[in-house]
DNA sequence: CGTCCAATG
DNA sequence: CATTTGACG
């Protein structure tokens, strides 16, 4: 199975461009996607109810802001919208899709502030995730969670570590979160396997072309908890796939 | 001189789609614009300061609205902003400039509504710019007035006039207030050479793709004093000039 | 339907 | 720098 995480600002205007993802990606058994701004009314069908998959959404209550999607060529056996937990779940930032007792989730984890609300909400959202991800392998799932963590976790994660220290995305507290989250039982396959590879980047701005220059941010991953560990066969990124200011990250299981 | 009244519903966006006034109308001596929607310091120097013209804009307080400008090949003896009326010049609707004796004045009436402040606005403003052209006009002035008057005159001057007879543009105290401009002095050039012309309109919704099937109105003018009448060679209407919802109208002093 | 703004990223 | 909405036309 096939698993591509991607946030493409805009599946509107994705689609516009002719980038949709299963046109780039045939190969993808499953999507899971971040930041579509869409409402399914706002969809052409095409986009909406893709021929050959199951598209599910979850948005948010505001218009053209967040929202996550999983479109799967398998109907999957259960879709389940946000963490249950309700001042976490009024962003459509989480859409999970059961297939059997295997779990995949799209999440979109909210960018910090240095300080302020969206800080706290953004701490609050990772330890509500990560509890509810604990129960669920408890109840003896399997889980799968792709998505934008917002959340470089190492130097090695950004091609600017020290100019961003006190930046959103990359700030002590974030950070600390995503070590303690992968010392739990959750492992970011893609490092695991390339520990030393620099410059795998998910996130580049769209500001002073440096894209071109791969100045960017790992901050979409794939992580399974570790009984799933043995199934993975590949983890990757895919950095020439255009249309975003991401571009996608991928797990493939056996 | 070759005067045009252009609205260009958006002088940059012009811009972008290489569809400037000078450009598409290389034989013009002045050009009137309508509906600029940015202020000088955002427009490219070829649009501020295009090489071979004299360039004055006007704009509104508020961002990205309204807004006329003059552009002319002979530089202006005065230009000057507004009707010296406070309350009716907060908005970038009327910049003149005087060459010799010669008024030539772009106007961007308001658009009115049913009822409300703005129906109240726009009576106030024909009747401030009707005071204001008696007075050139008695201090010995010639008067060139081009603009986007918002006011389709007589049922020959839309294509649906039984629709709209409660519409913005077609109300009858719009309508009676032209009828007695037209009545003071001032005359409409183009109706008053093709009495009888159907069809000749400067306006088409965007909706629809009206323009295509010619369902639009007569809403720009050049109107003049009477003692200029005897200078006026033409007046014509371009409708196959793009880049706007409307397109431009001239007048032709000999 | 299209141009522009403001908020968000 | 790109994508959205919302106001306005």
């Amino acid at each position: 199975m096939r698993c591509y995480s991607w946030n493409v600002n805009g599946i509107r205007a994705v689609a516009r461009k002719g980038l949709l993802p299963w046109k780039q990606l045939p190969r993808a058994d499953v999507f899971c996607l971040q930041e579509t701004k869409a409402h399914v009314e706002q969809l052409d069908p095409e986009v909406s109810e893709p021929k050959g998959w199951h598209a599910y959404y979850s948005s948010s209550q505001r218009k053209g802001y967040s929202g996550v999607a999983i479109i799967s060529r398998k109907e999957p056996d259960e879709v389940i919208e946000g963490l249950g937990v309700r001042k976490l779940d009024q962003e459509g930032r989480v859409l999970r899709a059961r297939f059997g007792d295997l779990l995949v989730i799209s999440a979109y984890f909210p960018k910090s502030q240095p300080e302020g609300p969206r800080f706290d909400y953004k701490l609050d959202f990772c330890r509500g995730l990560r509890r509810f991800l604990k129960k669920q392998v408890d109840a003896g799932l399997d889980v799968l969670l792709m998505g934008d963590y917002n959340i470089a976790h190492e130097p090695i994660d950004l091609a600017r570590p020290k100019q961003n220290l006190k930046n959103p995305g990359f700030l002590p507290e974030e950070r600390s979160w995503m070590t303690r989250f992968l010392k739990s039982g959750f492992h970011d396959v893609f490092r695991e396997r390339n520990p030393d590879l620099d410059g795998a980047y998910s996130w580049w701005s769209y500001r002073f072309g440096v894209r071109e220059k791969n100045i960017g941010w790992r901050i979409d991953y794939g992580t399974v908890n570790t009984a799933l560990l043995g199934r993975v066969a590949d983890a990757a990124i895919h950095p020439n796939i255009a249309g975003s200011d991401h571009c996608p990250v991928s797990v493939r299981l056996k």
